[in-house]
DNA sequence: AAAATAGTGTCTATAAGACACTATCAT
DNA sequence: ATGATAGTGTCTTATAGACACTATTTT
């Protein structure tokens, strides 16, 4: 069928990391200005290229997640594949993205490299054309379709907030993630009743301005059942839905 | 913080398949006997290296399909990375693994490569230990994950499917795959109700044994809405359960 | 007291599961 | 007629969504 001395090509493999988080109540997404070709100074998603032959894959996208946005321990998955030919000017270059999910934090960036690293709300990045380098902002938009669709049967939620938490924290995640209000009343049944979503972190409180609320941690559950469904409605209460009857 | 000179490791780029199709109400996998090393012998998942620095990800994956399994025009979607070192002794081979679905075949093969290629119930595919080459036995249990998740949200279950089918076919995809026992009216109920998740094909019909049913065809939606929940209990009508009262 | 957020309860529409019943074929 | 599979209807229970109401804080 073939050539007895034919060997397999050999091509670049990169990790690229969707890294997502919540900011004044909006999806927002890292990115970094490139500061070498191709693309210099256009805004790109953190990554890199495995380092050696030896470097496990994931080893590599938490390398890059601490090296370029100073975060450990978050949550990381793997995303897709993309190595279309012609992607990246360099030659055959095959990234395997990542999706990563930090709690809210108040620096833009406190990591080590990056001096151009910036959070960009998810809805700019996606609705401007041609506005990061390579596929990545089509990479962006799988990551959040990725983060949509498990927030509604997995606890993913929970990997957006801190180590303890309010149900309305829980809250504010969902309704920026999918883009919907949601009724609070109806939401805080959903979450009780959804097996070791969460627990109870102590008798612990909070306040700011209304009456305090409990405290919650991530329960022991990965697979929500009942799940949050995003049906149809997003309930905005009664407003909207502009002149019918 | 790196030597000038320094460049991207090359590694070699596979794709494996995780073809699934129903054979006498059971889910199946398709597996070749390895006729070189390394693994000669035993039994793995067809696959193979990229041709050539030019051949796109899913060309190669069809590619494969054709030669190794004849299969053409059949659901194909990417499954995921496999790329830990150590995983093939020829040396760094990341895999992009596939996931395909194949409407129930006849022969066990009509591809023109692969004189070993063999259907084999996913089932004991699962429960050996250590049977196939590299890591293709995790492999294929995540791509029986992603099929047995995927049926209940997206119209999936239609790949398994000819052309046309009816109601009882979709049936017995869902059971096998799922590895439950389904109430037909129930179901016949929650599949007419997903909408254009199935529509009528002429008013054709089909016997052997008993009424003859009606053929549907897939309908135009991908996402099933209603979905098609996989609840907690896998409604033997009254059988089993063991004696209990 | 007023404003604001937290948390509970109740009603209604819809969907899931259990299962009786009718329909249409081959033999 | 009998057996077998197709298709419909009905009942009960669970859950989603709408929303009234109570609770606990700050100002």
């Amino acid at each position: 069928m073939h050539d007895d001395r034919w060997t397999p090509p050999r091509i670049m493999l990169a990790v690229d990391l969707v890294i997502l988080t919540l900011r004044d109540a909006r999806l927002h997404v890292l990115l970094i200005e490139r500061g070498v070709a191709p693309y210099q100074g256009t805004l790109a998603l953190p990554g890199g290229f495995l380092r050696d032959e030896e470097e496990d894959i994931e080893a590599a996208a938490r390398r890059e997640l601490s090296e370029e946005a100073g975060l450990v321990d978050v949550h990381l998955e793997t995303l897709g594949v993309y190595g279309r030919p012609g992607r990246d000017p360099r030659g055959r270059v095959v990234s395997v993205a990542h999706l990563a999910i930090a709690p809210s934090l108040p620096e833009p960036i406190a990591g080590t490299d990056a001096a151009g690293a910036c959070w960009m709300p998810v809805q700019e990045v996606l609705s401007t054309e041609a506005e990061l380098a390579f596929d990545h902002q089509h990479i962006v938009r799988d990551g959040v379709e990725r983060a949509r669709g498990k927030l509604e049967y997995t606890a993913l939620a929970t990997a957006f907030c801190d180590e303890t938490f309010t149900i309305s924290d829980l809250q504010q995640v969902y309704e920026a993630v999918w883009g919907v209000q949601l009724d609070p009343r109806n939401f805080y049944r959903k979450v009780q009743n959804a097996h070791g979503f969460i627990t109870p972190a102590g008798p612990m409180r909070r306040a700011e301005k209304g009456r305090p609320a409990r405290l919650f941690k991530a329960g022991p559950v990965r697979v929500l059942n009942p799940p949050m469904v995003r049906s149809a409605q997003a309930t905005l209460p009664h407003s909207a839905k502009a002149s019918r009857s």
